[in-house]
This record gives C-alpha cells, sequence and structure tokens, in this order.
DNA sequence: GCAAAAATATGATTTATATCATATTTTTTA
DNA sequence: TAAAAAATATGATATAAATCATATTTTTGC
C-alpha cells in the first residue's frame, strides 16, 4: 500500500523510506510541531488525537498495522493538527512530507488513492460530528464498539482483538471514564454486550445499532 | 475553478456542464440519496448539513458564490451522506459524477487541488469534533463567528456579511435555539458583539478568540 | 393589507452528564 | 516480591444545557 501504486518509483521509496520503532506510551508526533513527515504502521497500535488544555483530548482513531496515519502535507497548514501516541509497541515506515508530495505528483494513480481515502475519512469524521452533537453517550459507545468490532475483527472467543484502556475508549467516544463506565454497565444489564476485564464482546448488534437510530424523543 | 486545472480538457466541461437554479428552501439532494453529481456555487448560499431523526440536524457548512458542494463520488459509499439546502436563492453549476471522475482521471493537477481541498476540509472536520466533544457550548459559536467573519467577511458597517436564522446558527454550533438565544445575549453583555435583528458584529475578536483557548477547569 | 405562519424572546423546570470523593484492584517497577 | 503507581469501580453532588411553556414580533402568502 505504501507503493500500492507506483511503477518505476519503486527504488526510490526503497531509497528514501526509513523504518522507525517506537514504545508504549512513546509520543511519534505531536499538535502543534511541524509536520514532518507520514507513517505507514507495520506493527503495533496507534492513537490519533486532539488535545483540550492539560488533560482532556478527544480521540479521532485508532491504526493498526497496514494503516497510514500522520499525513498533512499538501495542506495550507504545515503543523502536525493531532497528536499520535503508541498503545501498543510498533514499527512503522516513515517517509518525509516533501519526498510523499513528490511521489504524488508523479504518481497519478496514488493521488486517485490517496483522495479516495481522504474523501472516505471526511465522511467519517461528519459523521462522527453529527454524532457528538445530536447523539448521546450511550448511543456513541455502541457506536465506537461496532466501529472496534469492524476494524478490529474478533478473536475466536468472540472478543473484539483490541485491548484498549477504559479511559481511552472513553476518549473516543467523547465522554468521561465515569459515564463510560455507567453507560457499559448498562449495557451489559440490557444484554448488549459482555465484558471481561480490558475484553469487549458484542452479544446483540441489533441492540448497538438500535441507539444508532434512536432519536432523542424517544425515551426507553 | 470548476476548471481551473485543465487543459484541452475544457470543451468537453462546457459540453457537460448543467446550469441549474434553485429557490430558497428547495434541498438539492438529500442525505441517502443516491449521488449523482457535483456542484459549483455561482451564486447564493447553500447550507450542507446532516440530520437526525425529524427535527435535530447539525450543520457541517455554508457555501457562497465560488464554492464547490456535494461531491462524494470515487468514495466506497454511492449515497449522499448529507443534505444540502438552498439558504438563498442559487445559480449552480452541475457535472455528473461520472463526468466528474473521468475528469479526475484526465487531470493530474486537479485531482491534487482538489486532494489539497479535502486534506483541509478534514483538519477542519477533526477540530469541529473536538469543540464538540469538549468545548463549551459559548465556545463553539464564538468559533463560529469567527469562522464566519473569516468566510463571509464584513460589510461597510462591520457587521458580518451573511444573514441566518438563529436557528441555523445554534445548528451549526451544535446546540438548541435557546441556549444559543442565551449565550448571544451574554456575549453582547460582555461587550464581545453586537447584534441588530440578523445581523451580527464582532468587536472584540480576543475575547471570542479567548473561549476558543479556555480550559474547562476555568470558569469565569 | 391582513391573516396565518414562522421566527424570536425569555422564564421555569428537568435531565443527562460532568465533577468530586474514595475504595479497591491491577499493573508496573525497583 | 514488595511498594508505588496506575487503572478501575461506584456512590453522591453539581451543573451546563435541553426541554417545556408562553408571549411577542416579524415575515410570508393570498
Amino acid at each position: 500500500m505504501c507503493r500500492h501504486s507506483s511503477k518505476g518509483w519503486l527504488p526510490a521509496i526503497v531509497e528514501e523510506r526509513k523504518i522507525k520503532i517506537f514504545k508504549r506510551g512513546e509520543v511519534i508526533f505531536k499538535e502543534g510541531e511541524k509536520a514532518e513527515g507520514i507513517y505507514f504502521l507495520l506493527q503495533g497500535i496507534v492513537k490519533v488525537h486532539k488535545q483540550w488544555g492539560e488533560d482532556r483530548e478527544l480521540i479521532l482513531h485508532f491504526s493498526k498495522a497496514g494503516e497510514l496515519f500522520g499525513y498533512r502535507g499538501l495542506s495550507d497548514d504545515t503543523v502536525y493538527p493531532v497528536t499520535a501516541t503508541v498503545l501498543e509497541d510498533c514499527k512503522t515506515c516513515y517517509v518525509s512530507i516533501d519526498f510523499f508530495n513528490k511521489t504524488l505528483q508523479a504518481n497519478h494513480e496514488l493521488t486517485l488513492q490517496f483522495l479516495k481515502f481522504h474523501l472516505n475519512e471526511l465522511r467519517r469524521a461528519e459523521k462522527r460530528m453529527r454524532n457528538l452533537a445530536l447523539m448521546e453517550v450511550k448511543g456513541r459507545i455502541a457506536d465506537m464498539l461496532l466501529m472496534l468490532h469492524k476494524q478490529f475483527g474478533i478473536g475466536d472467543d468472540g472478543y473484539i482483538r483490541l485491548q484498549l484502556k477504559r479511559q481511552d475508549m472513553a476518549a473516543y467516544a467523547g465522554t468521561t471514564y465515569e459515564t463510560f463506565f455507567r453507560m457499559v454497565n448498562e449495557l451489559v444489564k440490557e444484554g448488549a454486550i459482555l465484558v471481561k476485564s480490558k475484553q469487549f464482546k458484542i452479544i446483540d448488534k441489533k441492540k448497538l445499532e438500535h441507539y444508532d437510530n434512536i432519536e432523542s424523543t424517544i425515551n426507553s
């Protein structure tokens, strides 16, 4: 994918790319820093988030092996608008923004793919904006669980193949740890999900999807 | 801009484009409908919004003459993820998605421009997501006023060159009409803005920007 | 130009969710 | 493996913002 749409350009990429390793807890880049490169995740888990004040954050997405993060070249602003923090030790393939821009310049097909990717991201972001503005917290948590299920898949035991801290889950759903805790309790009582320490399992998808469609005027 | 980056392709565009006229209140396209084309606004004002249930909405942005809206081709989903409604009578230049995709295919420079545009949109969306999740309502209203000021400019009298209904302003800020009303009163009392019927004027930009940075732990 | 509809104003009340406080369990590290 | 630190659990309380209710003003259509 890092090269998925080039041709005679491949040797240049192999030449330019660098492998970088990061440990859990490390910050790969920080909101406000000058944007220098784009990363392709070969291994591990990263969270991409925006901060607010000292101790509040909204997590924008989680990246797993095979995914791309950190690109903001081309755009008018040249600083990272987000922070990337390692959740599970990772290995990344890095190229500088300059080189990546040159690559885009030279590879029309890659540019189209890249555009397509970002159009999808934009649609997801717009949907989440609506959810944050209009949906209740429980719905956003339901939505997150469905998203994690889709993105990370499930193991043999049916549990989602990703173990997050509750604080991070809350920060993705746009709520506090305490509210997250209470809503999860309710979802368990309602028989929608099962929780075993850091593991989450969806047992009634319909019930979760229901929260996606419920209108604020209906209370139940 | 509709052609800003083509060459021998121009005649084809002139051939394919259609001028469409819409009146205030008309829906140009609706969330969930099959996406058929892309619009370039020649005249008027359009709001692009997402709906929730029967009567709740979040406005994603306002478009004025010279701006583009409605494109979702290339992306995996082929339905409009948003609704476009006319706020002021408008004249649009329309091309089908099929033709636009062909145009992208044939014009690398246009594709790059288009990518750049959407990268910026994505950054804006991510910032707004954070605001909706973590900022208080008054801050989001302050933010909106600064945005409108920037996008639409001001007239000789210093008032923003766009007259919206309060309900629409509230729907952009992600709140209800009543809360919007109260917060605007406070901003007026604080001497940050001036309001004359549908006209808004920023008189203390610093004060508005302050709400953009204030942390939830500071109350004043 | 007048009636009907829509938009605006504003107080009172409710509610969802954040904040605070504290106990317990789990994980890390020295 | 013990001590310290971090994460989790959970009740009590506070509060921002939504909802409800109603009056007034403005706009629109006939």
